[in-house]
Parts: C-alpha cells; sequence; structure tokens
DNA sequence: CCGATTTTGTTAACCCGTTCACAAACTCGT
DNA sequence: ACGAGTTTGTGAACGGGTTAACAAAATCGG
C-alpha cells in the first residue's frame, strides 16, 4: 500500500494549493493599487513587487487559475483582477457575523476594506446585556441567543469568534449548530470542530512571541559574536 | 556553484525552523491549561491532543530544544514551559509600541493575556489631535512625534503598525530610523523593510477572504455533484 | 534482576511549495 | 516577412516540513 489515495480522485478537481489561495488576496491588492493609478497592463515582474513576492512564484500562482496573460506582454490589469475575484468568491457579497462585541469585536465591525472585497458584517452578536442594543459601525449588536435566526435571515456560511478563550469552544458548538461551514477564530484557544468545517486562527499574542524570538536570537547571536571577539 | 553558502554558517548555529517557532507559543497555551488543571506531567500525545497537532510533529518539535522528557513517562509540565518560554524569549518582558490609536490599536492595547507572556505594551502613539491625550487601558496615547524617545526610553525592538494602509510605509520607516528591529504590521499594505528587521502581516480582510474561498469551493464541488446526479 | 510495557527521540521516506531556467508565444522595427 | 527583444507558462531540481516507524531508555510487576 504504498500509493493509493483512493479518495483524492486526481489533480484535476480544482484544488488550488493553500499557499496560494493565500496569496491571491495580495494580489488583488496589488492589482488595485495599479488599477488606481492608471495602469491598464502590467507585467508579472511588477506585480510580483508590488505584492512583495518573487515573480516565477507570483506566474505560477496566477497559473493554476488558467492562461490569463499574454506573452511578450503581460497581464490586463482589469481581466486579471476579475479572474482572482471570481476564484475567490467575490463575484457575491459573503454576509458575516460576529460573535463578541468587545475591543477585537468592535475594530473588526468598523474595519474598512471588507466592503471592497465582498464581505458584509451583517450582525454582531453578544451575551453581555449591556453590549445589547448598542450599535457597531452601523450594525445593532444583538442577544447571542439569535444565532439561529440571525443565520438562516441572512444565510451565512462564515462567522468570527471574537470572545474570550473560555466562552470560544461553546461559541464554536453553536455556529456549527446553526450551520456555519466556515470560522475565523480570533480567540486564544483550540477549536474542536467536525472535518466539514474550516476554521482559520489568528491569535495576536503568538504573533508577538514570534517576534520576541527573533529578537532574543538576535540579542543572543550579538552576545556570541561578542564572546568570539573577545575570546 | 551547486552548493555554497558561505553565509550560513552549518546547522549547529541553534536555528529552530520557522515553522517550529510559530506553534511553540501554541505548545504553551497548552501547558498552561494542563497546569491549571493541576497535571504535573503529560505526554505527547495529550499535549499534541491540547494543541491540535500531530505527536510526531509535537515531538519532532521539541527535539529542537532539546531532551527535556523522559522515555516511558512524559514531560515535566512545569520544567516543559520553562524551556519553551526560555526559548521564546519570556524570562524578560518585552516592552512594544502600539502605533496607531484607532479601533484596532484600542483592541490591541486593552488585549488580556499579553502580560501573561512577556508582552507589555509600553506606548501607543497616532497623530489625530483628537486622540492625543485619551487613555487606552491604562496607556496614554502620546503624539507620533515622540517615537524616538519613546523608543529610547523604553529600549523597544517590537513595534505594531495598526495604521490605515496609506500611512504604514512612512510609519515603518520611522520605526527603522528610530531603531526598531521587529514589526507586527496589521495595515492592508506590503512594507518594504531593510533585511535586518523582521515582519510579520496580519490582514484581517485576507482570512476572511481565504474563507470565502472554501465556501465559494464547497459551493461549487454541491453543484458539480448534483449535476453528475442529474445528468 | 528480568521481561513486558510505555513513551521519547530520531531516522528516513514522503509530500508540498519554491525557485530556476527555458521553450513557446507575442510585439515591434525594419 | 523576419529577426531581435520581451514576457509568459511550465518542467524539473531543490529544500523544508510532515509523518510514519522504530530503536533507545525509562517504569513496573513479579
Amino acid at each position: 500500500m504504498t500509493l493509493l489515495r483512493t479518495s483524492r480522485p486526481a489533480r484535476a478537481d480544482r484544488g488550488i494549493p493553500d499557499a496560494t489561495v493565500a496569496r491571491l488576496p495580495v494580489y488583488l491588492g496589488a492589482l488595485a493599487e495599479l488599477a488606481d493609478g492608471g495602469r491598464s497592463t502590467c507585467s508579472s515582474g511588477e506585480l510580483a513587487e508590488a505584492a512583495g513576492v518573487n515573480p516565477a512564484k507570483l506566474r505560477k500562482d496566477l497559473s493554476y487559475l488558467g492562461s490569463y496573460g499574454t506573452r511578450g506582454v503581460g497581464y490586463d490589469v482589469a481581466v486579471l483582477r476579475h479572474h482572482i475575484a471570481r476564484e475567490l468568491g467575490q463575484t457575491q457579497t459573503w454576509d458575516v457575523v460576529i460573535v463578541g462585541a468587545g475591543h477585537l469585536g468592535s475594530a473588526l465591525s468598523a474595519y474598512h476594506g471588507f466592503d471592497a472585497r465582498g464581505i458584509n458584517v451583517a450582525a454582531v452578536l453578544d451575551t453581555d446585556p449591556a453590549r445589547i442594543g448598542t450599535e457597531l459601525a452601523g450594525v445593532a449588536v444583538r442577544p447571542f441567543d439569535e444565532l439561529e435566526d440571525v443565520v438562516e435571515e441572512f444565510a451565512i456560511a462564515i462567522a468570527v469568534v471574537a470572545t474570550p478563550g473560555e466562552a470560544a469552544q461553546d461559541v464554536a458548538d453553536a455556529l456549527v449548530a446553526a450551520g456555519v461551514t466556515s470560522i475565523l477564530n480570533f480567540a486564544p484557544a483550540v477549536l474542536q470542530v467536525p472535518e466539514t468545517v474550516t476554521v482559520r486562527k489568528v491569535d495576536l499574542s503568538i504573533e508577538l512571541q514570534i517576534l520576541a524570538y527573533h529578537e532574543q536570537r538576535r540579542a543572543s547571536s550579538v552576545e556570541a559574536a561578542d564572546e568570539e571577539v573577545a575570546g
């Protein structure tokens, strides 16, 4: 049984590598800037520089979408934007629900740039009576109990968890029960969900700890170099 | 010139793979939970489950730090915490400066869990006169002009950029000039910095767009399956 | 003290992603 | 029409990260 793989049909199932998917939004942003700057076409080199990646990587990424460039010329900015946007599902608007109206939930609901990218904050939920009824960026904070209604009302597939870590798993369970299939988790907790649900995690303190590691390393390597010179 | 690599000495330069570094804080969190639960030892299997990773991967990650487990027994929770914390530089407190006192800056300065992880928000800066002087989670918002003073005063190495995208590059330039060597960037912009500076980027709308892609894919594969059944 | 059992640490195979390098395909000037 | 110059798309080599599998080292019961 060296190579069976019965579950995965082949390669032609339109599956774009995760690493590529994560970069497509960056390319889209860079293209938007170019378009604002009046450019109608661009080369892979220019776009790669604007996006901060290697040109070969950029071309390989784009090749997963199809052949939308012209050899000797480059890419048509508008055409490429369209195809990337379509691949990312931006031809439609995605209504999302944010759970947790604390500082982070407030920041997220006020975040500009969602609109331009096909994301609409349809509702913000919280359990704290003091927060319910207040308004965040034009959206009223509703009781967490109304989750199922909200999900049904807006046909919501994507939810954002911005609660304390202790509450996160219960919230996730409720989200899954209500029919949500994608979760963006900001709480410092590892969420257990069925395989059918996609979870992405962003932990602010983890990001800072990674930077602290690099600083730590920098400092100790300087020390080591000093010792070497001294010895 | 197939393999020169004169700049990188060898392997023994204590370099832990990036992917591993990114998971160490997760293990640290899981260990904290176990300790709170009264556990004094644990196996790689238990810890891996709590952290949401493969046990083999966990052991491999820990092996980069040294041999701190006992075969047939497992790991001492306290000992392991200590070693991971030390590797991440948590034996000291890192003062950080947050640039941008908008919604996101507010959320970050109020974020609990920094303290427990050796991160201290030493200052928050902004250019908006309306925000300067206000207080965020016990820290006064100071004028952006005072950046150099702040960096010197607290010996700051790590900064957080929480400004609009347009301002981000200028802020980054100022940070680098002031001597900051690690930047956590929340602005939707690709920052150009010298090689000596480490940058990590978190873009909230990109994360949501990745989820939208998965939803898009799910939806279209359901369609395809329906057609297959119908055809 | 010894064999059975548990669990770590590590080797080696595998897989995904990155990068190089180049042929194919286009434009432009003559 | 053709050659010189560009730029894409991709095959192939490379490198790092993940995972399985196993030997080494500890505990425990008798």
